[in-house]
DNA sequence: GACCAGGCACATC
DNA sequence: GATGTGCATGGT
């Protein structure tokens, strides 16, 4: 069977096994973005305690973040940890959605993906997991989002991607799949899910609705 | 108390 | 170009 038809398969098994996600939780885009900075290598609980904090100052606005002390930003995010190069990211990232696109973000999702993506590449603090999410998550954009549990639980079932290059993991998706961000959304999110729910709690792989598949 | 969590930048070899 | 290290909180 070739990879499309797999992955396809997979993602089948996996919505009817957890059902949809709905990511991202976030009431709006520049949320969603803020909250792929703070997640960085960091769980959700933690991230989003910090997303709260800010909200209660209204702070989930780019001229806010932009302008605000470092201490004090530093202080609503803490529970998210990394806190001082969160706290930079945050404000160079802001300050490059004021300088380049006024603060609005409609006018940012209207660059072409690819062009957008090396943009964001550029900031400071944005890799390609966190790029990929706010493209994703925020502005509805078509690419896939490859984190850790997609290459530990793909790599388990068969998958070989040299060297674990990031490009080759988005690559096996973006070309097997078809190009459609409400099925890449729904997909990491499944993947998130059943790497928490099941990989974590039951490393013994049973119950597992992807236990003996390979591709 | 060890280990992990929806990474990334930077130094060093 | 590959590999190692610092960043830091809170849950299990």
């Amino acid at each position: 069977m070739i990879y499309g038809k797999k992955l396809l398969k997979i993602y089948k098994i996996l919505l009817k096994e957890f059902g949809p996600q709905y990511w991202w939780p976030a009431d709006s885009p520049f949320e969603v973005m803020i909250g792929a900075v703070l997640t960085q290598n960091t769980n959700w609980l933690n991230a989003s305690r910090a997303i709260d904090n800010l909200k209660r100052k209204d702070l989930i606005r780019p001229h806010k973040i932009a302008v605000i002390s470092k201490s004090k930003l530093i202080s609503a995010i803490r529970p998210s940890g990394f806190y001082n190069q969160k706290a930079a990211y945050l404000k160079g990232f802001s300050r490059h959605v004021i300088d380049r696109y006024s603060g609005d973000l409609r006018k940012m999702s209207r660059v072409k993906t690819g062009i957008l993506r090396n943009e964001l590449l550029a900031i400071n603090g944005l890799g390609p997991e966190t790029v990929d999410s706010i493209l994703l998550y925020a502005l509805d954009k078509p690419v896939f989002v490859i984190d850790a549990y997609t290459r530990r639980i793909f790599g388990r079932h068969g998958v070989k991607i040299k060297d674990s290059d990031y490009p080759g993991w988005q690559n096996l998706f973006e070309l097997h799949l078809p190009r459609d961000a409400k099925l890449f959304n729904e997909y990491h999110a499944l993947i998130v899910k059943l790497a928490k729910e099941r990989c974590r709690k039951k490393p013994d792989c049973q119950g597992c609705p992807l236990k003996g598949m390979s591709l």
